[in-house]
DNA sequence: GATAAAATTTCACATGATGTTCACACAAAT
DNA sequence: ATTTGTGTGAACATCATGTGAAATTTTATC
């Protein structure tokens, strides 16, 4: 499932991106102009940037050239026929490709495959979120509405392992056996002392971590 | 001026790119095949490596997959005509293009340009910049606030490691790995004490090598 | 090839962070 | 009301890292 950002100030593009990318399994997110999209990316990580070059308020390129201080996503530029511009100065701002509309969906489509290929060859973050409680498995961090909180390594290991694990029962065994280890033969309730740890430095998000009385934990939450 | 690096055991593909790359200004480095290029690229940076698929002792793609341990310079690859090879895997590792042989040497040249373009955009460039820590990698040099910095082989080495890596949690493991060797038998703790050097190297910017307990270390900082 | 210098590695200890246990209070189920 | 299970704070045990110094290896110099 990738996010992607269509930025258009024609209705009718972005309709077909959402169609077409929804039909494929995505998740297709929208903005109409170039001052929308950077606040979005600002507070939002993409797979690809759609990104019309003629807009009113912001153009494409400024936007990208905006863009850039907050992520490095893919960006395919689309552009009316017969409009001029420099590509290079594109290539610059680390545009990967041009697409003149009006375009096939289906093109369109291929080419967002082609460089999301391309671009996760290359090392992009992988991530977990959930609303506002947003988890760095590269970089090992969690983030709680933006702000870094420090978690020692079980927590953290916790935190991860009922997050992949999203919406299952985990009993205290399995928790133990997966994340301590199989030879661990302490007491079942030092969970508990890290459950109490863990929500704690969720802060607002702790209700995320829901007791299953008798069994064990559960981590309820839909990711955004 | 680019350095470009062109691996083939085909002479005739070296000569034409040399050939052609020397006219548009550029450097070219050249390999005869992947075990060479590997042993290149441990110790240079280039800024684009041209790779054929088929080649004797190590092919195209394993050289690439080993070469991603030490840069993230854009990859061309070579096939021949009716070679059948998977491209997906190729974009997994960071491949940028692929020329079929035989292939005409201006396109090849505005291919090599069009890449080295949209790379530069995503700021690859030679050198690293973190706020007052600079690093040149040609030079293999370090800059704190300007002032040239003494660093022993491995500090250098371990520095741009994880600065290529930035926010990246990097085990000990890994890092022996990668930058002692497959081969290094020694303690874990070797690399604390190499931290601790580059540590007091880094003076203001100790505080971009963070430990990550139980883990190892990351690296964390944004390039300016 | 011998010697000195530099770089790398090992090690032991102190310190602080983390993990575990436990007792008690409280809440939920029957 | 009784039983059973969980939340919580505090005490305790354990573990990982920072550090300095010594031992070893590598590199440079004569």
């Amino acid at each position: 499932m990738y996010r992607i950002l269509v930025v258009d100030d024609e209705e009718k593009i972005r309709e077909v991106v959402r169609e077409y990318g929804e039909f494929s399994g995505h998740k297709v997110y929208e903005a109409w102009d170039g001052i929308q999209a950077v606040k979005m990316c600002r507070e939002n990580e993409f797979s690809i940037i759609i990104m019309d070059i003629m807009m009113p308020r912001l153009d494409g390129f400024s936007a990208v050239k905006e863009i850039r201080k907050y992520t490095n996503a893919p960006v395919l530029m689309l552009s009316a026929r017969g409009e001029e511009y420099d590509k290079l100065f594109g290539f610059e701002l680390g545009v990967d490709d041009y697409v003149t509309k009006p375009f096939s969906p289906k093109e369109l489509m291929a080419r967002i495959n082609a460089i999301i290929s391309r671009d996760k060859g290359r090392g992009n973050k992988k991530q977990l979120d959930f609303n506002g409680l947003n988890i760095d498995l590269d970089g090992r961090s969690v983030y709680v509405d933006g702000n870094k909180v420090d978690m020692t390594p079980k927590e953290y290991d916790l935190l991860v392992y009922m997050a992949k694990n999203k919406n299952r029962a985990l009993t205290r065994e399995q928790l133990l056996r997966d994340i301590w280890g199989y030879d661990f033969y302490g007491d079942d309730r030092t969970i508990d002392t890290h459950i109490k740890m863990l929500r704690s430095n969720l802060g607002p998000y702790r209700n995320y971590v829901v007791t299953m009385r008798g069994i064990g934990y559960k981590f309820e939450a839909e990711n955004e």
